[in-house]
DNA sequence: GTTGAAAATAGCACGAA
DNA sequence: TTCGTGCTATTTTCAAC
């Protein structure tokens, strides 16, 4: 196995196999055998190679806010107020309601993504935000382009 | 079964399975079955009733564009010159790179999530976008909160 | 939702290329 | 090394309750 970080240490048969198993995690290892033409111990083992070099994280669920009743999500910028960084990213990991969120270069250091029932509850969280952070929403209208991978290879 | 988008319509079981399934969708039903002391077949379904009930949309990977020679990751906001709206969302589409992309409230119609190898290919994807819209582009030096879930109740 | 039986799958050792 | 075959344990699925 190549070093992590140096390409591509891919083949097609490990990009078909994230793939399948980005499109379908529970895809059972037999199945993703059949898919890509190999046996099933085959494919598990790479799969266990692509965990151990670090290239498959994990597995996880796909949730629909919408469906429990979070009806707004939106993208807020968040500049802490001076001297109060640390204090702001406390805040922020304490927030239920940011279900994540990237530091990044630029004027706002911090740029969270918001999920509330409601404006009151949008309302109650900048609120919070607001005494020790300037903030910017942008209310998410739709998805131009649903999560995907980058080319593979 | 309650309507979608009413709540809660999740019970404590409930709650347990999905994050359960955020943490690892691969887990077995029979597994997840011990963890919320239920039966496997009586897990299966709740299971299945989540994804009916549009709660679960699915199960992916996560994959670490890192380890696949992505050193940067990047937000970008493109706001399209006058009536290059459509054009501009169609490039976006068509960009590999761009992993995310939301339609937003603000000036800046379009926040993308840009994953590239290096600083080369990250201005060729921004000058292509160049000609047809403005874009702001902010570096994702970290995570502050990793991906998770909304309160599940 | 639970139990129990049948079918499918996962995980292992071992051999082949 | 990496993959395939054949075994056993586990899991899934479906029936009946």
């Amino acid at each position: 196995m190549r070093l992590q970080g140096t390409e591509p240490g891919l083949d097609a048969l490990d990009a078909g196999i994230l793939s399948a198993l980005d499109r379908d995690a529970r895809i059972t290892m037999s199945e993703l055998a059949r898919l890509i033409g190999m046996s099933a111990p085959g494919v598990a083992e790479r799969v266990r190679r692509l965990e151990a070099a670090g290239v498959l994280k994990g597995f996880s669920a796909e949730i629909e806010p919408r469906a429990l009743g979070y009806a707004i999500r939106a993208m807020v910028r968040i500049r802490p107020l001076p001297g109060k960084l640390h204090l702001v990213e406390k805040l922020i990991d304490a927030c239920p309601n940011i279900v994540e969120c990237h530091k990044i270069t630029g004027d706002d250091p911090f740029l969270a993504q918001l999920v509330v029932r409601d404006i009151e509850e949008m309302d109650g969280v900048l609120e919070a935000l607001a005494e020790h952070a300037v903030t910017s929403t942008a209310v998410i209208k739709s998805q131009a382009v649903r999560r995907r991978l980058p080319p593979l290879r």
